[in-house]
DNA sequence: CTGTTAGCGCATTCAT
DNA sequence: ATGAATGCGCTAACAG
């Protein structure tokens, strides 16, 4: 810990003979500034290993190059996948990323915001927590005009651009290419109902059913809380020893469909012969259980970099502030829990 | 984006006629400062939203409150515990984490040290990459009088505190496990050579069947290079088709144990049965699998607690510099891989 | 108890 | 082409 005395514009402009602003203009090749002082000035600083104090830059410039990221859950591979597109992509643009997470309740997400807010981040990208609603801490942040953008779990009570996933289109595809495998009573667990990505994949779902004129019974539907493997394997249960048993079950999540899996190899219930079984999101798990679980896979790492774009084309550029909302395509992997024809494989 | 120019410490003193520093040192109780004064002063501005300039506040305490971490991958269940571990942490002493990755090259760690030494964090918390040897990026910090904190793969070339994992008593409980559970002859797929983590582990393997006088068969040391499950599976199928076949594996990594399993079950062989298998790093998978798969856990959480605490330490109170190796202990999760007598669960 | 003053390092406007 | 001067917002040493 030697603590050197860090250089400053005006040891160089000392050693050099000139005045501070000559040599701050040196550094940024400054037009006005002679060919030879530039050289001299970029010299000196090279050699001497001069780097500007950023704290004084930012501080000057009302900017600190750090962008927030809020998630519900850090240690989530969905979650930590759009963490890494963000960085990945803000290091390109020179931008450091300060991480945060709300583990899904509104008091953890408050104080993410407020310490954040205070730390002086240039924008924020925010995916809310189940509990919040209003969000005045995120208004908090469009109020000091600094811009945010919601991705994934959004609300549309906050008037910012948002980056999701399509996942009426998910679900859609995920059912019709059910139907393609020839299963004809398809059933769905899905999330609660106050949540819109899992309304939006209800829709898909429902849609898919009714564009190609298969049964639909809505006792076939089931309604998670937790979304966890257990709900999974107890609505799984419950249908398969309904008096209109399905033949295949599309499931809101990944881990909900491990659970599906778990009761049909518990009473041996050949997959995909006998049953089709489809996840969402394309979770690690979806590759590692036997037979490999099909599912929509989300293109988190395209999530997080669309919306790290996105916030800084804002803050390099504020006039164009445009309000919208992307919908990124999903994609399914089709793996063996759903795959009774081998005529086409990942579409 | 409205933009209202925020107040400042001197639009306070102006409206109530008092100066800037007496507002400065009211906001903050001072003790100087009359009871009454201090009232008014807090009172203004809460009514007027008043939020320091934390841009002003660091540049003139030369501080940010912003701490540095740097993986070799986010999306990956062990990193993303320990950052999940070091940003609680962090949070609760009001500083922020700002999270980068090498991906394990590294160039790429050379940027993010860069890019976060340039961004002025107060400290920084790395695992380095694979490629890292001198680490002079990492040393610029220190230079800096930057603390720095190692944490999971370190150099001991970085004469920094560092947090790890007590891989050797991780891999001698494991390996003294299955003694309990009566394997008698244990093979070791392991990390490469170059690697302390994997060292540790084989020597606590190698320790553990010494100290019970077990047959120790160095064909039964396989070295994985990549550490995925191809190899498992490939090194798996050596070593039962070798002459003298071991009866348990224990397993550098919960990839690597998959990749073995998978053998296992397509050559009909019985877990724990016929075969005992041990992983490393307790992943998600670990529980997913089946039968589960017993795995050493190696509390990442509490490694980024620890390690943020510690850097945490040092900003607050420089002086203190202790330059120590902490290990933390790991706990072994006993599940269907390595269970064959149920007279102890987890210890 | 309170005010005055100086200065952190840099960018920038206005002179020259 | 260069320099002098100013100020960003805050803290703290010093003076009363």
């Amino acid at each position: 810990m030697t603590e050197k005395r860090k250089l400053t514009l005006l040891d160089i402009a000392n050693e050099l003979n000139i005045s501070v602003s000559t040599v701050s203009r040196a550094l940024k090749s400054h037009p006005d500034i002679a060919e030879e002082t530039i050289r001299m000035v970029k010299e000196f600083a090279e050699k001497h290993n001069y780097v500007p104090n950023a704290l004084a830059v930012n501080f000057r410039k009302n900017k600190t190059y750090n962008i927030g990221l809020i998630v519900p859950e850090l240690v989530h591979h969905f979650f930590s996948t759009v963490i890494s597109g963000a960085i990945d992509c803000a290091k390109k643009s020179g931008y450091n990323v300060l991480v945060s997470q709300s583990n899904d309740k509104l008091e953890d997400e408050v104080v993410a915001c407020k310490t954040m807010l205070a730390s002086s981040v240039d924008g924020l990208l925010i995916s809310i927590s189940n509990e919040t609603v209003e969000g005045e801490h995120i208004k908090a942040f469009i109020d000091e005009g600094k811009p945010v953008i919601q991705f994934d779990k959004i609300s549309d009570l906050l008037d910012t651009p948002k980056v999701i996933v399509d996942d009426f289109e998910g679900a859609y595809k995920a059912v019709s290419h059910l139907i393609d495998q020839g299963y004809k009573k398809i059933a769905h667990i899905r999330g609660r109902l106050e949540v819109k990505n899992a309304n939006e994949r209800a829709k898909g779902y429902k849609k898919a059913l009714e564009d190609r004129g298969l049964e639909f019974d809505p006792d076939w539907v089931k309604v998670c809380t937790l979304i966890n493997e257990q709900e999974g394997y107890d609505f799984a249960k419950d249908l398969l020893n309904s008096k209109n048993p399905p033949d295949a079950i599309f499931c809101i999540t990944d881990l909900v469909a491990l659970g599906v899996l778990k009761y049909l190899k518990e009473i041996s219930v050949q997959i995909p012969k006998e049953m089709g079984v489809f996840g969402f999101s394309n979770w690690k798990l979806a590759e590692i259980v036997n037979p490999g679980l099909s599912s929509v896979d989300q293109h988190g790492y395209q999530m997080g970099e669309t919306a790290a774009k996105l916030l800084i084309t804002f803050l390099e550029n504020k006039n164009e502030f445009i309000n919208d909302t992307l919908e990124l395509k999903t994609d399914l992997v089709i793996r063996g829990s759903s795959l009774r024809f081998e005529n086409h494989a990942n579409q």
